[in-house]
DNA sequence: TTCTCTACTGTGAACGCTCACAGAAGCATG
DNA sequence: CATGCTTCTGTGAGCGTTCACAGTAGAGAA
């Protein structure tokens, strides 16, 4: 069952010489390739012994220098910074990524944007229409480039509710405030009622979201917020110490803290560790993300999951689907609470 | 500056506007294109201005179409098990790769292969041209599709030293031996004798190359090697833990452990602990790697650094000289002790 | 002058594919 | 029998580029 490639590189074979071992013509071998709309039983199955026989796989760039498509999309990631890159989260949202495309014979293409002069020659790569559409992944607000790609009417789809921009972009979240408020009213079920809260960089709209969750809930308990409760962080895990201390420094008497991300409650940990007060006995703490940091914090942190296997799924049916035409779409995803040893 | 470009998306200009407006054919515009030579000063000066003009991107199609070249490498990952891609030495590496191929304006195409059928369909686009060169990336040995490639003569650079075959293909490697080494006589420099081992999966030639540094370097001290303070994992944090409570039992007085990998190595620190075990007083523990689980754990690690930014530069350095038509080669690189608080 | 050489430029022919169109065959309908 | 409709098939054109080749102009040598 081997092709009859008898060593060294030669020539592969064109739709010509399967159109010539099919006894058909170039035309409908193309209409078995795409579809087979139009094509006799017959002729079908004679050119399908005819690919399998001379090993032939489609010439992308001849179809596409016709057609106008390039057949693969484009992975974009505009953040000046590495963290992002360290985030665990964002390795299953590419894994997913890829997968999904390449479930529909799609290459993913992996862009960085870290510099004002990469995000321009990008830019320019993208709107020559190299790729057919962009997932887009950006955590801060105020991406030009999502709105140069949207204007330039290029097929777009980003991770997370961008903030600038209003419904004219498509996008997949996981549905940040819901989760906030589970993870709060969980707190507030184990009977704390001086629950901190270490949010995430307020120019995101995950770290808006979920502290929108959490004073919801709080209000809505008559447990009301204090704003002494209140600190701020970066994701980062040394964002997550510092904002610790400054909470056991403004209210000693905190027997919770909901941290916007695992990364932050690892840092969280730490500091409460140093302190010397007891997780869960004397604070319970909950993270946000379930990443692998999760599990391999001491204690085990209770956090909320976010389904990145299906929003990175979501991400591409969404883009694929726009790709062929319709219109941009929001679709909010359900998050999970996952029960540790943390609280 | 804007190229006139009055909304909606209009037919991109093509290399025969670009000849237009500069008033010389397409010949003279290509061959500016193609680094200029044979092209007087004036014309070269008109097409450069044409180009900017009309704000033309060359067609990558096209020009593929004719070169048989596709100008992009395929960045492939054959791993069955996710664990890899949570290890954030792959992020690293990752973006190295993508950063250094970005230089040269050449894409990066992300392909997983995990499942045999994956592989398949993967090593068929790739040796049907779609890409110019593949990146390699399996920690296993024993894997196929590098043998495919290579016989398919695809131009291919691993990312470590494949087991299976010799010489043939090139790679890019740290130094595992000597990293071992170094970490092995920091060891003993601090007094420590009874020096026990977690080694890597012993079909890799990280962990096999990290254990025979190990050895060599007791043995030489004179200190020699006894095996019942050698055990295995396989880099992931469980088996530390199960590694050192297997060393443990075996070896009540080890006095220093070096773990060959740090995400293991947060296991061995956890194991410590819970056996009531200082670390460093009267446990050191050395990891391997200097990836962030190093400075996340506590306390920090001592470890070796691998220099994933000139790995990762290596490769696509190699790559793209073998694409060139330069044979294969191999690049060992230097590692780099890094103290902390473990030891 | 005439020839040769070099530096430069333009032109047709590909590359491998899809698309539009023309046409053939089969079958039902008028 | 003509007409229309549907299903199927082959053919030429052309996508935007590079490449090989032919050709031009100008400089220098015989």
């Amino acid at each position: 069952m081997t092709m009859s490639n008898t060593g060294g590189r030669r020539r592969p074979p064109t739709i010509h010489d399967v159109a010539r071992e099919a006894g058909v013509s170039r035309g409908t071998v193309s209409r078995v390739l795409n579809g087979g709309h139009y094509v006799s039983p017959a002729a079908q199955e004679a050119v399908n012994a005819a690919i399998r026989k001379t090993g032939y796989v489609v010439n992308r760039h001849a179809r596409s220098l016709i057609t106008g498509r390039s057949d693969s999309v484009g992975f974009l990631l505009t953040e000046p910074q590495e963290r992002f890159f360290e985030d665990p989260n964002f390795n299953v949202l590419l894994r997913g990524c890829t997968q999904a495309l390449a479930a529909h014979d799609i290459p993913l293409l992996l862009m960085l944007a870290g510099t004002k002069d990469e995000r321009r020659r990008i830019t320019r790569y993208i709107t020559a229409g190299h790729v057919d559409g962009v997932l887009l992944v950006s955590s801060h607000s105020g991406d030009p480039v999502a709105e140069e790609l949207r204007e330039a009417g290029v097929p777009l789809v980003a991770c997370g509710k961008p903030i600038g921009l209003g419904s004219k972009v498509s996008y997949v979240a996981a549905d940040d405030r819901d989760g906030a408020r589970d993870m709060v009213r969980h707190l507030l079920s184990l009977g704390r009622r001086r629950i901190g809260v270490v949010t995430g960089p307020l120019d995101t709209p995950g770290g808006v979201e979920r502290l929108a969750g959490y004073r919801e809930v709080l209000t809505e308990a008559g447990v009301g917020v204090e704003e002494r409760l209140i600190v701020s962080g970066d994701y980062s895990r040394a964002s997550g110490e510092a904002g610790a201390e400054r909470l056991l420094a403004q209210a000693p008497d905190v027997d919770a803290v909901f941290v916007a991300s695992d990364l932050m409650a690892q840092g969280v940990l730490s500091a409460l560790r140093r302190a010397g007060r007891r997780v869960p006995e004397d604070v319970a703490v909950g993270g946000f993300d379930d990443s692998p940091a999760a599990t391999a914090a001491t204690p085990a942190l209770t956090t909320i999951r976010q389904p990145w296997d299906r929003i990175s799924n979501e991400m591409v049916r969404v883009l694929l689907a726009q790709i062929g035409g319709e219109d941009p779409a929001a679709v909010i995803l359900p998050t999970e609470l996952v029960r540790r040893d943390s609280t």
